[in-house]
RNA sequence: CGGGGUGUGGCGCAGCUUGGUAGCGCGCCUGGUUUGGGACCAGGAGGUCGCAGGUUCAAAUCCUGUCGCCCCGACCA
């Protein structure tokens, strides 16, 4: 079609350039605007939408397993931020640093804050003194900085949106249930509510957080073959205990350290949608997650006007609070345009009101996921609506993880291995030895890292290691990363 | 930090080679006709051409400098 084309003009094709594409979409769907200082964006009200679903659906489990929200200071004396030694090491390069305020040179600079650790444990130092103060469980949600030299809308930005959990425990034992339990609600909000299937692992000593004992990660794939680090758990162990000094008196009456853990997703989980679920016509939202879940598009002839805007408002307002339900009445905007803005967006399912739906007694409904239409009278709209939706969202969990089936391959030697990741990206899964070398000769090699050593034991049997074939064991999942 | 690109009404671009005081498409505003996959007609508003200096009677255009932003790589949620 023509119209089609012309349309389409507007967005790269995915095949052409994916990251063309992604820009075009985060663009033209008015998630984000650039703003005037680099790698900063504007989030716009649409793409706002995304991240208060994902604060209500996520925050919810989070309060379910016993957190608290609270707020620490955007700035940290930069001598906290230096007290953990391999933390500063990892931070130093990408830390914003102010050193001026009300006209005068600061006596001790301020950082902004790239991750909370440092503030959040001055402060638990002075809350916990005994082992009745624990478990101590914060979680925040707020903005931090980190100076970032190759910026992406979303994927990586200098100053992003998140939520940070830390808490603290009387023993190692419970801090590694805490850290893994954060991991699995992790999983399971993200594969059900942003229909994002993901592996659950374990980082690699060169991977892991800095300042961590272990850290663990969920793990998806893009729809270009590329993974993406979805959300992160670490088991801090006592390190930033012992540096500031968070010792609490223990059952046994010792003076112990205690256990600490801190999770986080950021809104590049906004991005991992995008790309996840995307095609050529722009984004697809899950349901569960859009922040318009059903727009209804008056068809307005001049003939039967009124009774098509009567009945369509009627519709529109029979389903307030029940459904996130837009009517889209704008006049000036033909049927046509509408359809393809709201696709656009990635709207799950689109209701049409003309006059012939009208004589018919219902509305025609468009899906976003298949581009199915079929016709639903009026009074089963509200047992029928929700169905629809909930079957989107089954369809769009299960095209995700279809392609992740089909793009995660076993590799039983170097040249195999290579080829996959330069010939069809996506997961690769090889036995590795556990040595820091292999591992960072096949990064040098191929651009692949290893995303994570799985949890959950795929096969479970050792092999030799794909990079020096003399050492073994079991298989880690490897990608180009985002 | 390296490589590339780009800066001209809100957006996308042309004009620059060969200096002569800014144009096109989209969008926006008004009115009318339209409306089942990005409608049409008529009228209209809107730009000291990233910034600074220089050359010239005259600079978007030539020269010098500078800044921003975007993309691709090395480092990272």
């Amino acid at each position: 079609m023509a119209n089609d084309k012309e349309f389409v003009k507007e967005v790269t094709p995915q095949a052409v350039d994916f990251s063309q594409w992604y820009l075009d979409v985060v663009l033209k769907a008015e998630l984000m605007d650039y703003a005037p200082v680099k790698g900063c964006m504007a989030i716009r009200p649409y793409g706002y939408a995304i991240w208060e679903n994902i604060q209500q659906l996520l925050g919810g489990r989070i309060k379910a397993t016993g957190h608290k929200n609270a707020y620490f200071p955007l700035f940290i004396p930069q001598s906290l931020l230096q007290k953990e030694a391999e933390h500063v090491e990892g931070f130093a390069p990408e830390v914003a640093l102010v050193t001026r305020g009300g006209g005068e040179e600061l006596a001790e600079k301020l950082v902004v804050r790239p991750t909370s650790e440092a503030i959040i444990c001055s402060m638990y130092a002075k809350w916990i003194q005994s082992w009745r103060d624990l478990p101590l469980l914060i979680n925040q949600w707020c903005n931090v900085v980190r100076w970032e030299k190759n910026t992406r809308p979303f994927l990586r930005t200098s100053e992003f949106l998140w939520q940070e959990g830390h808490t603290v425990h009387a023993t190692e034992d419970e801090a590694e249930a805490e850290t893994l339990q954060m991991l699995g609600v992790y999983q399971d909000f993200v594969e059900n509510e942003l229909a994002i299937p993901v592996v659950a692992g374990r980082k690699t000593e060169k991977e892991k957080f800095a300042g961590a004992l272990r850290t663990y990660s969920i793990e998806a794939l893009m729809s270009d073959g590329r993974a993406l680090q979805a959300g992160t758990s670490h088991n801090l162990g006592q390190h930033f205990a012992r540096v500031f000094e968070i010792q609490f008196q223990d059952k046994d009456d010792e003076l112990k350290y205690a256990w600490q853990t801190s999770w986080g997703v950021s809104t590049r989980l906004i991005g991992a949608l995008i790309m996840v679920h995307g095609d050529d016509r722009g984004l697809k939202m899950p349901p569960r997650v859009a922040p318009v879940q059903v727009v209804l598009v008056p068809i307005l002839m001049k003939k039967k006007k009124e009774e098509v805007l009567n009945k369509a408002r009627e519709l529109a307002a029979r389903f307030n609070g029940k459904l996130r339900l837009e009517l889209d009445d704008r006049e000036g905007y033909s049927p046509g345009w509408k359809f393809n803005e709201w696709e656009m967006k990635g709207v799950p399912l689109r209701l049409e009101i003309g006059p012939r739906d009208l004589e018919n007694g219902g509305v025609t409904a468009v899906r976003r996921d298949t581009g199915e239409k079929s016709f639903v009278a009026e009074g089963d709209l509200m047992q029928q609506l929700p169905l629809i939706l909930q079957d989107i969202q089954e369809n769009l969990f299960e095209q995700a993880r279809q392609f992740r089936q089909e793009n995660t391959r076993h590799a039983e030697d170097f040249d195999n291995f290579r080829n996959i990741i330069s010939e069809k990206r996506g997961f690769v899964l090889a036995h590795w030895c556990g040595d820091a070398a292999c591992e960072e000769k096949i990064k040098e090699q191929t651009k692949a890292t290893i995303r994570c050593l799985p949890l959950k034991e795929l096969d479970g049997v050792e092999g030799p290691c794909i990079c020096c074939y003399k050492g073994r064991g079991k298989k880690a999942y490897f990608a180009r990363a985002y």
